[in-house]
DNA sequence: GGCGTTGCCTTGCAGTGCAAGGTACCTTGT
DNA sequence: ACAAGGTACCTTGCACTGCAAGGCAACGCC
């Protein structure tokens, strides 16, 4: 029960976030999908799994944000590389004030402000 | 367009937090519905409606970490106030502990350290 | 009595993270 | 050559939550 509460909680917590988190690792280098899901894992916390990951792609690649090559791996399956747009490069841009923002009011009223 | 994107990111991002916003402010005193709503938006661009709330609020009473007590109004129609429970307060501070650890997370990926 | 205000609540919808399941390709062992 | 396992991609259906829109009841003022 204390687990599952806690999953409950992160998982709303992600929401919104994994997708800039998503463009902002991007932002450094490209990266395939299942290494999305490995360095949001080690990265920090932010746990997700492939079934989260591939869908949220696929609708970042329909806005515009990122673009995907097919590239041959040294070995196993072929792997898709993602990329940020131009576009993608905005939305990150402007996230991250936002984030700002959103973050401050709420250590503001949770009083978790670091001193 | 801009407008409704920022109305989306930021919905998205009040996701799961709101609930723990209120607890917190609770903690400092009781407060009434409509009180709520007012506080988050004034509290910081946390704006929210009735509609939001008073699900929220019904939802905290059946998880038992709010306790409500009719009250008349010095005018107007009576309000419903509302309190933390003792499972409320363990539910708010474990959320602190949580948010601080996200919201690091984030701010690694994003690059919003504070410094 | 009628009207506006305040405060509470409900219905239906939209977006998103996730579990579970499925397909295809490549390598390795026999 | 074939089976088995691993890697990587993707889809379906669900659950949860915030919100817009709308409705109801009590009170005060004219």
């Amino acid at each position: 029960m204390e687990v599952s509460e806690d999953a409950a909680l992160t998982t709303a917590l992600r929401r919104g976030t994994i997708e800039y988190c998503v463009l902002a690792l991007l932002d450094k280098r490209e990266l395939y999908g299942v290494e999305l899901v490995q360095q949001l894992s080690t990265g920090l916390g932010m746990t997700t799994s492939e079934g989260t990951m591939y869908p949220l792609l696929s609708r970042l690649r329909r806005n515009g944000r990122i673009a995907t090559t097919w590239r041959e791996a040294p070995a196993g399956p072929p792997r898709r590389y993602y990329t940020l747009t131009p576009d993608g490069e905005a939305a990150l841009t402007h996230f991250r004030t936002e984030w700002v923002a959103f973050r401050s009011g709420v250590d503001r009223i949770l009083g978790t402000e670091i001193r």
